[in-house]
DNA sequence: AACGTATATTCCTTTACAAGAATATACAAA
DNA sequence: TTTGTATATTCTTGTAAAGGAATATACGTT
């Protein structure tokens, strides 16, 4: 798993841009005006979302719709998703143990 | 969600140090000799992720085991699997444009 | 009690990065 | 071609956080 998905996640603004993506591409002003902050930093979060690979632009007249990348969320996906082995190996270990009476 | 967790993913050694611990439990020596770090370093890699509520102690002796706590795992699961909905909805829109045809 | 091992904490320095303000660029419309 | 709208970039400043070195604390052993 690569940490720069983390990195970009980390940020709270960052994070709530993700959210307002995940329901559908939104351009920068949109997205400065749902979250109540800045237009520049709106396109600089942006633009380290577009960087981390997060998302993607698409120029519409004077806008830029901007939309999220399957691709990393995915492989987040995957890999939080093996995780599981862990729990579970831990709860075999515990059943084993109340075995024991 | 909370960027907490991603914050603490963010940095590369703890990510690491995650890893590790999906395997099984381990001790701060043992942590910082795999990963080829000095001690201090671990110990304030695994308080900051302890901080976060990733990982658990437990003092064995002069040791300390950590551990991974499966509830912030568990939460960024569903995170990430909730995400399915919007690439379902693109795929769909995606047919629907192909239908056009 | 003294010493050794395991871990935590503190202090210092350096670096990354977020916000604000101002400005630049891109495109559209009149 | 001037004006307006949408977005990006630059510069500056403040702050958080990581690593190194040194030291403190905790527990065990003799």
């Amino acid at each position: 798993m690569n940490s720069l998905t983390f990195t970009a996640l980390a940020e709270p603004t960052r994070l709530r841009i993700v959210e307002l993506l995940r329901e559908e591409p939104r351009s920068v002003n949109q997205i400065a005006t749902l979250l109540n902050i800045r237009q520049p930093q709106a396109s600089k979060h942006l633009h380290t979302l577009n960087k981390a690979g997060l998302v993607s632009v698409k120029p519409v007249a004077q806008q830029r719709l901007y939309s999220l990348n399957p691709e990393p969320f995915l492989r987040l996906e995957d890999w939080v998703n093996s995780f599981d082995r862990y729990w579970n190996q831990r709860l075999d270990n515990l059943e084993e143990l109340l075995k024991k009476d």
